[in-house]
DNA sequence: CCATAATGTAACAATAAAAGTTACATGAAA
DNA sequence: TTTCATGTAACTTTTATTGTTACATTATGG
């Protein structure tokens, strides 16, 4: 597998559990739709029961679900509640800072990133997962302008 | 040394070479700036090398160069030369591509990337290498709006 | 024309980040 | 109270990136 799946994983996560409501759905059942582990499962799914987007319940007959309507669920809301970056962010080597021009750079740069994902944070906010879970199959994608 | 400083060494070597114009740089001085390895900065610099960016002369007395004026190199034509993502791509696994769900979220994901990653590159091409070398001592970096 | 000093590149090693795995504690339901 | 789920720590494996070594190629200048 390559870099950084996770947030693919989420989204195909909870698209799962968008797909049937009121259902249960274990970390041992989504792992094998998501062909990964349980507990890869479990640790992105906690990141997003931590911001409340799903609930987990103990036991047996326990399970995953979605917190909220898909429709309050935003793509914001899910990178946010993962920690995930947007952007790639370059990091010099912390033993450089004492060149001008590194510092220079990094502040350019991170100028320029931070702009950016402001920028794309309020894209994302306007994606909610109940388009990507019913417009997936058409092209009708919302559009950056 | 973090993920992916491909990009902060590029930037780092082109305003070096900026700041010593007419003169020729080795890789082995770059390197030392940079603190890391004259292969590395050959290959970074070689890309750019492919799109323009700089030239390299081989021999004694040899090195790198821009071989255009620093107002005329933008950001774009950087990450580009450099085959560089702006954004973070999340990559399904090959095997899962069978799987309905999995293929929407991955379409409806990529559209929004390609989407964005047009719109950074609209506005990285309004950031010049000389914005970056002489205004890096101020905040009067060029806004995304 | 030959010694020198640079790039160009391939091949390999080391490092760091991400994912996968195992193990087990915790808690809820029947 | 047994069962079956999550929660989480610790460890291993895998993969991407970077660093390194080695050497061919090429240009310079005495």
């Amino acid at each position: 597998m390559k870099r950084s799946s996770r947030l693919s994983i989420a989204l195909h996560a909870l698209v799962h559990l968008y797909a049937q409501p009121g259902k249960q759905l274990t970390s041992a059942a989504l792992a094998t739709c998501l062909m990964t582990n349980p507990v890869v499962v479990r640790r992105i799914l906690g990141e997003l029961r931590q911001a409340g987007i799903v609930a987990a319940s103990k036991g047996p007959s326990g399970g995953w679900m979605l917190s909220r309507p898909a429709e309050e669920i935003t793509l914001r809301q899910i990178y946010e509640a993962m920690g995930e970056r947007l952007l790639i962010r370059t990091e010099s080597d912390p033993g450089d800072v004492t060149c001008a021009i590194v510092r220079s750079v990094d502040r350019v740069m991170n100028e320029f990133l931070d702009d950016a994902e402001a920028l794309l944070a309020a894209r994302l906010q306007r994606v909610r997962l109940s388009d990507i879970a019913t417009n997936a199959a058409q092209a009708g994608f919302p559009r950056l302008d």
